[in-house]
RNA sequence: GCGGGCGUGGCGAAAUCGGUAGACGCAACGGACUUAAAAUCCGUCGGAUAGCAAUAUCCUUGGGGGUUCAAGUCCCCCCGCCCGCACCA
């Protein structure tokens, strides 16, 4: 009987010897191909969760299949340690954002290890340390010099009792979510970065990203929002004012009924101060909420002004101007002009408001239509327009709007600046100050990093470092008089946005990170990561890239050239009688079936959904519980079997089970059969270990092809099946003795980048002195891919009837007359007339009888 | 509301190009070993009908229609679920 696999001791065996051996240490090698893989950073919230184990169970098997393919691997791992958890434990547990942050890091990274992952810690990267930060201080002053960088007042969800600016998570029903106020629209003048100037590029770059899910990249090409359309300027009725208007419809100009702005538009201040029901309209918008998707489904609601704008192109024709919650002041101009008869929001609002509907597009064949309609037609009741398509009209309108001086055609991105001041402690200080004589100063780049103050007390609602009794208070750098600190931080996103750089020179001191080792690693060849970071956080890395470009930092257009993101990892609920959630762990199943309380009176237990893992609904589970109990190439091993990785996943004890079995099986199959397949070989070897030989090249062919296209489940699969075959395999002599050691060692070898651990284990009972972590990936015959026979199907009339065996690329007429040969075949034509025979080599012939 | 995705056995899934649907695993069931259990090993396993049986016939990829010699895969319509929508990271 074999030794028991002794999970505990072999792990920890290996991750000290590749340790020791420093052997995921890298550095540049002009000689050798870079490969780069990179995983979404974890915040270090204190214990990984099983996210964290799929998505660096994915780059790891990324990174270890490269290595062996002979590339010069990064794969780094760092902190995205700024954010808002670290002020919710100050606030609630009393903890220093700071203390709390690094004991987590400790914790973390304990984890990390235990999970056996081919990192080269010595590129560590914290984004709160102040050696990362001040790099980024460095780059926003760069920013600033190249004016990328600006002030400017922007709409904030604002809590008033707590005297704090809300993240739109903290705003639950309107609400503050520990205040229960109701939360304010607020303006702030806050710093923003130019990414707008980089719309146009940004958007087009997307198609170079072919590596990308399509998904994400339909993502950001709406984020960015692209819109073609005419500006033009309306002149209000018997006034000095004007109204600009957005619009891609100016072909629908003659269907105009109404104008509307949005209620913060600065003209809606102006023409209905002091009008009644202003005041509380102003309110009711504000109230809604920032979020698109909450204007988008509020119902439509209108203030009448009293105003009217002149239509620019029917004499003496008159448009109401109201004041409508679904105009943004942030889109285009904050005011259009409404046609109902073409737009589903104009006509919902035309009808509330008893508006006119006149139609101007009619589809081409003349049917009638019902209102709205928004497909293409031909232009009616639209003068100089009239039997114009909708292109040519756009283009005509836009003509008679250039040629009059009113208007331009213009292209239009819904993409706004991007917002980086946080009213927050815990962040990256803006490095600037405020001079009652000089204006806004720079802090010198000799005074960087402008440090975060250790002392600071959360007793007061509001951001610490304001209330600091000196922190904030400097001398002016270019006067020397009394000044103050920007005690603003940044966005979190700040630091994520350029870590992967800092990646390739993580200690630098003099900058951020030296050209020549960014050029040499970047772009990130594989980044793996969640999607719900598919358009904030790698639009906003894609731009910092094209920023540092322009500042001179490198001169990489893309930093990610391939990305993968993860599905996410689920687990059943359970509730107990009283209908509160409990932890998987508290549930066991009884002798019948039934889900009962693993404690206590053993009480019946609810199942609920499946559903994504989450503290509130408690079906969690810890991988520190998995990782001790069956150890780091079970849990890997598990993550990657079942689902595909970009599909959501849900987390089973048996699952696992099934993955701690094969482990098990697989050590004592070899260790068992280890010292026959020492042997050597006399003679000729057997059929079948010629075909297991087959197999095993077969195998790790389809391995590397399904870990290159993500599909860890199916190399998984390919592997067991190799594994099946070698434990039915009777060796029949010595002779098949080096075949079966090759299948072996191939199965081990395909394994390693998913079970690292057995399989170094294995490779070392196998008599191997070298690590296999080293080893590079098997060699494969490319003789052995292809079959020498084919299973060719026999359909009739598209039913499969019959199987028969043909030698490989046997010839169209030869495969026809073997199939209508075959018994079966023969039987079931009998009596049919056969009209015609299609023959697909290799695969099929179909019999079309009747 | 807008945008995107998904739907295949009891369950997770596989099926490079339109060409043998269900690989691989989980659960379940039957058996071996055991005083017993666990573990392990062997076997069965989409459904229906007929048959003692080998087997045969039919049905089956959310629903309906279409294209094709052939549809899980392509086209149209419908249903259900999930995700994103600018201060969580």
């Amino acid at each position: 009987m074999a030794e028991r696999y002794n999970i505990r001791e072999v792990e920890e065996k290996w991750r000290k010897a590749w340790e020791d051996r420093n052997v995921f240490h890298v550095t540049e090698n002009s000689s050798k191909k870079k490969y780069y893989v990179l995983e979404m950073f974890p915040y270090p919230s204190g214990r990984i969760h099983m996210g964290h184990v799929r998505n660096y169970s994915l780059g790891d098997v990324v990174a270890r299949y490269r290595t062996a393919q002979g590339y010069n691997v990064l794969h780094p791992m760092g902190w995205d340690a700024f954010g808002l958890p670290a002020e919710n434990a100050a606030i609630e547990r009393n903890a220093h954002p700071k203390d709390w942050t690094y004991e987590n890091i400790v914790a973390m990274k304990v984890q990390l290890k235990q999970m056996g992952l081919s990192i080269d810690w010595d590129r560590e990267v914290t984004t709160c340390a102040p050696d990362y930060y001040k790099h980024e201080q460095k780059m926003f002053l760069d920013f600033l010099k190249e004016g990328l960088a600006y002030r400017k007042e922007m709409i904030v969800n604002w809590d008033p009792v707590e005297n704090t600016v809300l993240a739109n998570e903290q705003v639950v029903d309107g609400k503050g979510w520990r205040s229960g106020a109701a939360v304010e629209r607020k303006k702030l003048n806050q710093w923003s970065l130019k990414i707008t100037d980089y719309a146009e590029e940004l958007l087009e770059a997307i198609k170079t990203l072919d590596r990308w899910p399509d998904k994400v990249r339909i993502m950001q090409e709406n984020w960015i929002g692209k819109s073609q359309g005419c500006r033009f300027t309306f002149n209000v009725t018997d006034s000095a004012e004007t109204l600009d208007v957005f619009t891609t419809r100016p072909d629908t100009l003659f269907g105009a009924s109404f104008a509307a702005m949005a209620a913060d538009h600065p003209l809606a201040q102006k023409l209905c101060d002091g009008k009644d029901g202003y005041k509380e309209f102003v309110a009711q918008c504000q109230a809604m909420g920032t979020s698109e998707a909450a204007i988008e489904q509020a119902e439509k609601i209108g203030f009448n002004t009293g105003y009217f704008v002149d239509h620019p192109f029917v004499e003496g024709k008159k448009l109401p101007i109201y004041l409508a919650n679904f105009i943004l002041m942030d889109y285009g101009t904050g005011a259009i002009f409404g046609c109902p008869a073409h737009d589903q929001r104009d006509f919902d609002f035309a009808t509330k408001y008893s508006l006119e509907i006149i139609q101007v597009v009619a589809p081409a064949d003349g049917s009638k239509v019902e209102l709205p309609y928004t497909d293409d037609g031909l232009l009616v009741n639209s003068d100089f327009m009239n039997d114009m398509s909708m292109t040519n009209a756009k283009a005509a309108a836009i003509a008679k709007m250039e040629s009059m001086k009113r208007g331009k055609g213009i292209t239009q991105y819904r993409l706004r600046d991007w917002g980086i001041s946080r009213q927050r402690y815990w962040g990256c200080p803006i490095p600037i100050i405020y001079c009652d004589d000089c204006g806004t100063v720079p802090v010198p780049e000799n005074q960087l990093p402008v440090e975060l103050p250790y002392d600071v007390s959360f007793d007061k609602p509001g951001n610490p470092l304001t209330h600091h009794p000196t922190w904030k208070h400097v001398q002016c750098p270019s006067c020397g008089k009394n000044a103050t600190r920007e005690t603003d931080t940044f966005d979190t996103f700040f630091e994520s946005s350029w870590y992967f750089a800092r990646y390739t020179d993580p200690k630098n001191d003099g900058i951020g990170f030296a050209k020549d080792k960014a050029a040499y690693w970047l772009p990130v060849d594989q980044y793996i990561g969640g999607v719900e970071h598919a358009v904030l956080h790698l639009l906003y890395s894609r731009f910092f890239t094209r920023a540092l470009s322009k500042c001179g930092y490198m001169d990489t257009p893309e930093p990610f050239a391939g990305l993968y993101t993860q599905g996410m990892i689920n687990h059943m609920t359970y509730k107990d009688r009283d209908g509160k959630w409990i932890y998987p762990k508290d549930v066991m199943k009884d002798e019948n079936g039934n889900w009962i309380m693993a404690t206590g009176n053993h009480e019946p237990v609810t199942a609920g959904r499946v559903e994504k893992m989450s503290k509130s609904k408690r079906n969690t589970i810890d991988p520190q519980d998995i990782l001790d109990s069956y150890g780091a190439d079970a849990a890997r091993l598990f993550i990657l079997s079942d689902s595909p990785p970009d599909r959501d996943l849900e987390w089973t004890e048996a699952g696992l089970g099934g993955a701690w079995r094969f482990i098990n099986r697989l050590y004592s199959l070899i260790t068992e059969k280890k010292d026959f397949a020492l042997t050597k070989a006399q003679g000729a070897p057997s059929d079948a270990a010629k075909k297991l030989q087959q197999k095993a090249h077969q195998t790790i062919h389809a391995v590397a092809q399904s870990i290159e296209a993500f599909h860890m489940n199916k190399a998984v699969a390919k592997l067991r099946e190799l594994s099946n075959a070698i434990e039915e395999f009777k060796p029949e002599s010595d002779d098949d003795a080096p075949f079966y050691r090759e299948a072996i060692e191939y199965l081990v070898r395909g394994l390693n980048p998913m079970a690292p651990h057995l399989t170094e284990e294995l490779w070392s009972e196998l008599g191997h002195k070298t690590l296999l972590v080293q080893t590079p990936w098997p060699d494969i015959n490319p003789e052995f891919l292809i079959a020498d026979t084919a299973t060719i199907a026999i359909q009739i009339n598209g039913k499969l009837k019959a199987t028969i065996q043909l030698p490989m690329d046997t010839i169209q007429e030869d495969a026809e007359k073997a199939a209508l040969e075959d018994d079966t075949i023969a039987r079931a034509l009998d009596g049919k007339t056969i009209r015609k025979v299609i023959v697909i080599p290799n695969r099929i012939v179909n019999v079309v009888a009747g």
